[in-house]
DNA sequence: ACAATAGTGTCTGTGAGACAGTATCGA
DNA sequence: TCGATACTGTCTCACAGACACTATTGT
């Protein structure tokens, strides 16, 4: 067999019988203290009733990164918020109708940005505590259990040596909110004296704080642009 | 639209209009003191006698791990070596024939085991030193520098908290060699002391030494399998 | 004896962890 | 003054980095 005949050959029988590409997006965000995905409700069959990550099929003119912004802005309603590729899923059976293969997206936001009510299928659109969901033995649809978990383990790890806890808050935040944020995505307590520490190189002052509370105000900060190489 | 006919419409295009999807392979190796990548020379156009990374398109009943074990038994011979998902790329003009999306995998081995003549397409095979090329401005294929590239760092990150190290020796070795090892890969002199003190958790004496060097014998070791916590 | 590499002992500084203490608001 | 939360100072211990030293082979 010459090589012209072989590629042909491979490249016919890859057109011939192509699996789908769709993208599914996890996106994430923190609310009343807790970190939340969006879920969707699926009202058709497979898995009708069943929770859902959104996505979208990839166009054939579409990256892969384009197709994410797009089933974010769909699903979501949302637009400029930081995502990053997870993983590609390509078991046979994972969706009983045909063969589809997934590449996950993770996707973080404040609850601020985040308005559900502003994508496209407001009705059947959750937030839902992602801790808690994984615990519990809801089920969910296709191998999307196996994504989450994979998703969750990602943002663990990842807060320890970058800087993706601060795309779950505002611009600007003070102290005691963004040592929240990684005391819930590490899911354990920091002492404040210490996370203090860690983060003052990450961070900048601004001239404003906090007030109306009963208690000692704290100031506002926002990320350093300059200068990002010290991490957590 | 009813969810029936949204489902069925997308459904549809998909159908109709299917990137191809293929895995690209990155199989590292170390051989005279360097790391080095097997890469294949294309005897077809587009980039016709240009290196590129072997890789194969995902059949319709094969999972995308099944397709890079494929793959690296194809091209490089190899059965049963360390292998990982790298990332997926999905531009639209990867590939000037057609929307080629690619997953690619990091595959890595000892020397030992790596026996270029096995594969099928033996003469066009070659392994090249990573870092050199790199640093060259050889072309590569497609998009197959910037993959190199990403696999080059994931391989620089990896080796700090996890065992892939241990994937390009033999069951046996010698400390000198380990750390031979991590110095390339790291690209950087360790201090003899200090590397025994961390690696010492993660592996276990064996009865036998190395013999006939005109120096010092050296003690032959392997991966303890028992309680793998401690990373180096 | 010497060259060459294998392997060990130990000092020092940095930084994470732990905890106690002080500061500043509203009521 | 008190409750509540913001913020700071500092001790300790583990460990990474650096370097000097000893050990064991063949020639």
């Amino acid at each position: 067999m010459t090589a012209e005949q072989e590629f042909l050959n491979s490249y016919d029988k890859s057109i011939y019988e192509k699996p789908s590409v769709a993208v599914d997006l996890l996106v994430f965000t923190i609310e009343d203290d807790r970190l939340k995905i969006v879920l969707v409700e699926r009202d058709e069959h497979p898995f009708k009733n069943t929770l859902s990550l959104p996505g979208v099929f990839v166009g054939i003119n579409e990256t892969l990164d384009e197709a994410a912004a797009r089933g974010i802005a769909e699903e979501a309603g949302l637009r400029d918020i930081y995502f990053e590729q997870l993983y590609t899923w390509g078991d046979l059976d994972r969706d009983p109708r045909m063969r589809i293969i997934s590449v996950s997206y993770l996707s973080l936001t404040s609850s601020e940005k985040l308005d559900i009510t502003a994508g496209s299928r407001t009705a059947s659109v959750k937030l839902i505590d992602v801790d808690k969901l994984l615990r519990s033995d809801i089920p969910l649809a296709f191998d999307h259990r196996k994504i989450i978990e994979y998703g969750r383990e990602r943002i663990k790890n990842k807060v320890q040596y970058s800087r993706i806890a601060f795309e779950f808050l505002p611009e600007e935040f003070t102290l005691p909110k963004l040592q929240r944020v990684y005391e819930i995505l590490l899911g354990k307590p920091l002492y404040k004296a210490n996370f203090r520490r860690k983060i003052a190189p990450l961070i900048e002052e601004t001239d404003h704080m906090t007030s109306g509370d009963a208690h000692r105000p704290s100031k506002f900060y926002r990320q350093r642009t300059d200068s990002p190489d010290i991490e957590l």
